[in-house]
DNA sequence: TTGTAGGCGTTATCAC
DNA sequence: GTGATAACGCCTACAA
């Protein structure tokens, strides 16, 4: 390994001087500036970034801890911190805490262990991911997906908003009964989507009726039996809103088995990107976040608090709806 | 922050005892480990993971390398490598390449610069993919997906196999024309899995026929397009493997688009996990690498040999037909 | 403008 | 068995 000291005896200068060259520190005599830019290339000397850390007291990596990796919308988030952070010269560690609030926890330590410079997270619970000792130790946390009251910033959708969005949507195809499969009940994100839902209902002076609202597990099998139950009442609903995506495959599979074709007996409208589902299914409507750009501006938002701008860095995007009437 | 001083103070010992006391070294009086244990939950004390890793010149950090991580094979991969590296005490930084040499070598410097213990990788191409830096500094690296001459170890199923296991699935389904969809010609896993193919055509004495090959980008458009341009054939195929998942989305959507049903008109086999494709289309047949597993045995791997064990770490694993001859 | 020196928190090598 | 002490590679007062 080449070291600064290596690189000051190459350019015979003092290791003190080739540091101030290489942080940009004012204040060098162009020609020894030259003369130690010319030792670095020569010997293709490159900073250690531990030893730099551990001075600094932070380094130069973000933490990103995300709920569900096997979903695409998180990996879409994920795709927008990196490139954004790359760009910015920061690297990334990811987590995936899997929606178990016990492995996050233990991310959130590792976290700190390894010195991160911040931390971007969607986190599993707004009441019980707890953030206080990072946010004790001065690092900045970004929230994605889930509002965190503790967080230093947040990039987040109006879900009650995006719900309401979708729910019209079914409003306007004429549905007179329409019914919503949402998120854990304690999970906040998929209860504002049921807001969303439930305004919407009501602005349309349609009936609220309890048995079209299920609260299921944001997951494949979830979304499946809530329809089959859905499908199973004695009057079928007309329209289906599902908060989430992985749901919104069971959903598609219910129907299937049940021969139930969309958009002829049933609307249904989802939310987040399915990655085929826009290809495939071409009378699945959607509300979609704009995924990578939440990563992106999440990313942006953490290194401007590193870099002590941003006053109030809460962000607010607009989800998009996507109506597919048919070919 | 509390540090090794705070404790030893706390102790009544020296900072050296200490670590001895944390690193298990041997040769402490039990009355003394007792005592510092006691100190060390007292203050709540962790060891800085930064000065540990300057000191002993590695972290315990592992690197994952992936090709695409919005392919659903390649998250399975990594929740393998991140699981089991977790239980192992090792964190992950995680760097999506998205195929691109550049930004894989970029990568592979950061890797270096952050001294991590270890690397993982899914290579973006055999031949292109320098990690001789790694090698020289005596980091192992293991690669996965594809074959890496320079690499330590690996984690592989045998393409050739694989391609022609889904290759004699077809023939078993009497196709007489079987066509293959394959990745990108420099791209050695692509080119095993047509060369499994070719032998299992050979094999089943069929015609090897040049208009049935189509090289295309592994992506979903690659698929659409390809599978277009065999529809469009004077004779037209009646069995079809497409070698990677994204690209059998893209040829679902044209069979879809052209009416062709699967299975009366053609077979269609895919090549890894699409989570969503089991459920929603009954007839589609896949192989399928045990994605997970493949990370998992890749961590372990690394580790043993970050460990000094494991004499040959080069370990091959089964792909597996999976048949889906109709409801 | 440049050099010297001390320390970030840990571990390893000596003595004792 | 335990305690000083010197690194690991870098950055930053402070001095010159």
């Amino acid at each position: 390994m080449v070291t600064m000291m290596d690189v000051s005896r190459e350019a015979g200068v003092s290791s003190a001087t080739v540091s101030r060259v290489l942080t940009g520190s004012a204040g060098v005599e162009p020609a020894t500036k030259k003369l130690v830019l010319a030792a670095v290339a020569k010997l293709g000397y490159r900073p250690n970034l531990v030893a730099r850390g551990l001075r600094r007291q932070v380094s130069q990596v973000i933490a990103l801890i995300i709920t569900d990796i096997e979903n695409p919308f998180y990996t879409a988030v994920c795709r927008g911190v990196e490139d954004s952070a790359r760009l910015a010269g920061y690297s990334v560690i990811l987590c995936n805490a899997d929606r178990d609030i016990e492995k996050e926890r233990e991310y959130l330590r590792v976290v700190e262990d390894q010195n991160a410079s911040g931390v971007i997270i969607s986190p599993a619970s707004a009441r019980k991911t707890d953030i206080s000792n990072l946010i004790d130790r001065g690092l900045p946390v970004i929230a994605v997906d889930m509002a965190l009251a503790a967080a230093t910033g947040s990039v987040l959708v109006d879900n009650r908003d995006a719900g309401a969005l979708a729910t019209e949507y079914l409003v306007g195809k004429r549905c007179k009964r329409i019914a919503c499969i949402t998120g854990p009940a304690e999970n906040s994100t998929a209860q504002d989507r049921l807001d969303g839902y439930s305004r919407a209902i009501a602005a349309a002076g349609l009936p609220v009726d309890p048995d079209l609202i299920i609260y299921a597990n944001y997951l494949e099998d979830g979304g499946y039996h809530a329809a089959k139950d859905l499908l199973d009442l004695p009057y079928r609903p007309d329209g289906l809103f599902v908060t989430n995506n992985r749901m919104t495959v069971g959903v598609l599979r219910a129907l299937q088995e049940r021969g139930v074709i969309i958009p002829d007996e049933i609307n249904v409208i989802g939310f987040d990107e399915l990655p085929w589902a826009l290809q495939l299914h071409p009378h699945l409507s959607l509300v979609r976040q704009p995924a990578y750009r939440i990563g992106q501006e999440a990313a942006r938002l953490l290194i401007d608090c590193l870099a002590g701008r941003e006053p109030s860095p809460h962000m607010v995007l607009e989800a998009e709806l996507v109506a597919r009437d048919g070919i």
